[in-house]
DNA sequence: CGACGATCATTAGCTTTGCTAACCAGTATG
DNA sequence: CATACTGGTTAGCAAAGCTAATGATCGTCG
């Protein structure tokens, strides 16, 4: 299927990969700016993110899937453990184990947090006509099924 | 046009704000792997990009197009001076200015620094039927054209 | 022409985030 | 039960971001 845009398919992996990787960042700067209402940083909000969403997770895990080092994680906890935002709980069959799981006033912060970062997005969006939204969300679709390859 | 993944067109622009968003997240994680093997680092790899294909440009203009304060943007063009890849040349006539050129081995690294990055997205969007690239690429196409109003 | 404010870059010093190496406590295994 | 492995933390380093203050130059206006 031809798409309006590239009518005679010229399309070859190595330019959509290309057009994929820069549009994404220069996505994610313009809305970077929207961090600062939250008071939570890129990071801390990440991590926040997963706490919330993937439910008590173990410190090592988190790391994981943050794609960072155990130390890096340590200090993130902190940080938000200090602002209330997620506890440290331990495990009853293995000592070693700190499970971390979000507070209210986490999940609380994240929500509103999420919708900030999005709204200059979201508003955006709503001038496009359906197809694109669609195309939009179909290139997701695409792009989340793919990315456990990558 | 509904798509063939949401037939009955469930598409909010809140929705697909939000996927676009944790989309861009996601992927960028993955590929910032490769960077290490180009010896730059993320910020440094992107002021490069942009003084390679931006021309001689000011430091401050540097800056603003990295969104950065020119203190942080000083400390970017020493490192990349010391790794040869920029130079500093000074303004005729306006002796306050330090423009940035990027040397032969700038341009060279940086080649191929991207390619190396997007090489794991390439490989796997080759496996890829043709529609589904062509969704990505309009999706690229729609979200250029949102940018400027971000 | 000379003084004074504006502009561009840098320096100094702080915070956050990332790392590796070393360590401690607890688990599991021989 | 000794020994190795695992999960988390501590210590210490480097990079990247910021603000505030400095230095040097430019432009303007009296």
């Amino acid at each position: 299927m031809p798409s309006a845009s590239d009518p005679v398919g010229t399309h070859s992996a190595a330019r959509v990969a290309d057009r994929v990787h820069t549009t994404a960042i220069h996505l994610l700067r313009r809305l970077r700016a929207e961090d600062r209402r939250t008071g939570l940083s890129g990071p801390r909000a990440s991590a926040l993110s997963v706490v919330v969403f993937g439910g008590p997770i173990t410190l090592g895990d988190l790391a994981a899937a943050e794609q960072v080092k155990p130390p890096t994680m340590t200090r993130l906890v902190n940080a938000l453990e200090q602002q209330g935002l997620v506890r440290r709980e331990g495990d009853d069959a293995d000592a070693r184990i700190v499970r971390v799981r979000a507070t209210a006033k986490g999940i609380r912060l994240l929500q509103e947090g999420r919708a900030w970062r999005i709204a200059r997005l979201q508003t955006a969006l709503e001038e496009l006509p359906p197809h694109e939204l669609a195309t939009l969300a179909d290139a997701t679709d695409v792009l989340a099924r793919l990315m456990p390859h990558l």
